[in-house]
DNA sequence: ATTCATATAAACAGCG
DNA sequence: ACGCTGTTTATATGAA
């Protein structure tokens, strides 16, 4: 206890502070602030330009061979994906295969997912782990079908580009604007890749920020972050409709640095599928209905050139028309000859498909691990246990923006059990924790994944004040001492062990703040007990609509057993912990307790904790049982170990009053 | 736009 | 004097 405080008392206030803020802003773009956020791109575009230097204008085209080659392979891996994605993703696969085959956005997934519309934190809320599982599944499969169709493109494309070029022989280069449109371009990309891959991360992690408002915001800001389907839009030269390559190339240079924004489509230009395109619904959400009907033409159509359609040129950021495939070939051998300007744009397609190449792996890397983990077990909402190392690998590979778990990562790269549950928003959870105000029970997500939360260096998505309600109630006795509560925060959280100085300012503060919290002086100092009518006065009963919402949402998934599991997590969600004093376990709560969110509030009381005690007894300025305990006869007697009225307090609890926290696994075992 | 809940930071007082 | 505990105030932010 004493030891580490000296330590804590410094440093790292910041660290936390930063992450949240950082992370939180990330959203607030893409939830209340759409709009604003989206305005960010141009600076950028605009810096980029400048040092575009940088990029090497180096490197020989390499050889048809080498081209041939990475297409070889990343058609294997495509197909490995297909197969994995075949064998073991039946369901979802079936499902979203449909919608994949139109919808290539990732929001549309969602969408579809959520018909209500709920903010991801209200899924992670309202689901448990296993179905966010569940959901993330059908959506990881659905990006990668989406992925790997437009890489399955970009690969034609590239295969295309280079055949042309050697058809046409050898036009001598203009070498002017070709280094400089590269090293645009190449700038741009690379930048885009880390935003497209730092995306999908947070996108994992969390289903993070997959409204559509989001989507459509940051999206403009950062065309490449979304989606694959989005790189199309990369190359988009501006004005390049019906202009001469050259002209939209110089344009697209000038464009990519300026605004991302612009938009030429590259593998299904806008004129292919007037209606098809993409189509914003009603609810803002970009759908891209049947983009992908153009590029499976080219490959049906073997009269037809790949790059041809729709009597317009395909070529990476020109659209000029062309009245038939004779004047397309002309033009073709005219404006896209190999020059500087071709290889570039051509590398920079090698690099599209690269960066897809590399997604798609690891994207079918995850799958694999998901389905791993599934198949053990199907319905158990483990924390981990999965061998699986991916997630560290992958899970941040740039380095961008991570949550504030960052750094000393304890150990386990473990994800959260309920995969987005919480954890993932693992950055941004500081504010709205989900615990408090949602039927959220916090004893079940803990007894779930403590195991997770003690590991990973991942913030709880509690409140500070549901979390010290939790420490307080896992007691024996109900009470513990500001310094037990610190070290319950530390032993149950590895995100407790650093910055120190700040969440333990918390707790204090919360203590202090919150009625709920109740000080009662003991012999031995000062101990914290819990008023259990306060807390549940204190938080709004507003979760009122939030069971039609689930219904509603769980009966659009059509997953039976998540409807099961989300009404057992609603049972747990009540009081476990009062129902049998010293016993957490959930198990037993949720039979007792079939619904009764933990903040129904009032109409809730029923926990038979102490059976009459609570209501009625409550009433005069005491809070259940915990406070008579100390009050009193605790004073007489000191510390809750003998008076604790609750049966078999657990080992560690046995132990030396404030060390018990030493060690692990006491709650967490009876938590699991 | 307002209100509420929460998080964070910090100042301050009391106590051992 | 120092550190811990506890209270309080201020500010920022997200959500309703």
């Amino acid at each position: 206890m004493m030891v580490e405080s000296a330590s804590e008392t410094i440093r790292s206030a910041p660290s936390g502070q930063n992450g949240v803020g950082s992370l939180s802003g990330q959203a607030d773009g893409g939830g209340g602030g759409s709009s604003g956020g989206g305005a960010a791109g141009p600076a950028a575009g605009g810096a980029g330009r400048d040092s575009a230097v940088g990029a090497d204008s180096n490197g020989e085209m390499s050889p048809a061979e080498l081209l041939h080659f990475q297409q070889q392979q990343a058609l294997q891996v495509a197909r490995q994906f297909l197969l994995q994605q075949a064998s073991g993703l039946s369901s979802p696969g079936n499902n979203d295969s449909k919608q994949s085959a139109s919808a290539v956005q990732v929001p549309v997934s969602v969408a579809m997912m959520s018909p209500q519309m709920l903010t991801p934190q209200q899924m992670q809320q309202i689901l448990s782990p296993p179905q966010l599982q569940a959901l993330l599944q059908q959506q990881q499969a659905l990006m990668i079908q989406q992925l790997q169709e437009y890489y399955k493109k970009q690969q034609e494309q590239l295969h295309l580009q280079l055949l042309t070029q050697q058809q046409a022989g050898k036009q001598q280069p203009k070498e002017a604007l070709g280094n400089k449109q590269l090293a645009f371009q190449q700038q741009l990309l690379q930048m885009q890749q880390l935003q497209q891959q730092h995306l999908l991360n947070l996108q994992r992690q969390g289903l993070v920020s997959l409204q559509p408002s989001q989507a459509s915001g940051p999206l403009q800001t950062l065309p490449q972050a979304v989606c694959p389907t989005d790189l199309p839009q990369l190359w988009k030269g501006e004005g390049a409709p019906g202009q001469p390559a050259e002209d939209s190339v110089k344009q697209e240079g000038l464009d990519l640095t300026g605004t991302a924004t612009t938009a030429t489509s590259f593998a299904a230009p806008p004129k292919v599928s007037p209606p098809l395109s993409h189509h914003t619904l009603p609810n803002g959400q970009p759908t891209v209905l049947t983009p992908r009907r153009d590029s499976s033409s080219h490959e049906e159509t073997p009269g037809s050139h790949p790059l041809y359609g729709h009597g317009e040129c395909k070529w990476p950021g020109c659209e000029t028309l062309c009245e038939d495939l004779g004047q397309f070939i002309k033009h073709l051998n005219t404006e896209h000859a190999l020059d500087d300007r071709s290889t570039a744009q051509c590398r920079v397609q090698m690099q599209v498909v690269q960066q897809l190449e590399i997604q798609l792996a690891k994207e079918s890397e995850r799958l694999q691990a998901m389905m791993t983990h599934l198949h053990m077990r199907p319905s158990e909402p483990k924390p981990f246990s999965q061998p699986v190392t991916v997630s560290a690998a992958d899970s941040f590979p740039d380095g961008l923006a991570h949550p504030p778990t960052s750094a000393a990562a304890p150990v386990t790269p473990l994800r959260p059990p309920g995969l987005g549950s919480a954890s993932l928003h693992s950055g941004g959870p500081a504010r709205r924790r989900s615990s408090d105000k949602f039927c959220s029970p916090i004893s079940s997500e803990l007894a779930q994944n403590h195991e997770f939360y003690k590991n990973a260096d991942v913030r709880p998505p509690f409140t500070y004040a549901s979390l010290i309600r939790q420490a307080i109630l896992e007691t024996p006795d109900r009470q513990l001492t500001l310094n037990e509560i610190y070290n319950w925060f530390t032993r149950m959280f590895a995100y407790f062990r650093r910055n120190t100085a700040t969440w333990k300012n918390a707790v204090r503060h919360n203590l202090s703040l919150h009625k709920c919290f109740v000080r009662v002086e003991n012999v031995k100092g000062a101990v914290w007990t819990v008023d259990e009518r306060e807390y549940q006065k204190r938080r709004p009963p507003k979760m009122t609509g939030s069971p039609t919402l689930v219904k509603n949402m769980i009966s659009g998934l059509s997953y039976g057993t998540l409807n099961a599991s989300y009404q057992a997590a609603l049972a747990e969600s009540s009081f476990p912990l009062l129902n049998s004093p010293g016993m957490l376990n959930p198990g037993s709560a949720s039979s007792l307790l079939p619904l009764g969110h933990d903040d129904a509030g009032a109409p809730v009381e029923p926990l038979p904790s102490n059976g009459s005690s609570s209501p009625p007894r409550l009433s005069p300025p005491q809070y259940s049982h915990q406070v008579q305990v100390k009050e009193e006869p605790a004073e007489a007697e000191e510390d809750r170990r003998p008076g604790p009225p609750m049966g078999p307090p657990n080992p560690s609890t046995a132990g030396p009053p404030e060390d018990r926290d030493l060690e692990e696994e006491l709650p967490g075992e009876e938590l699991s």
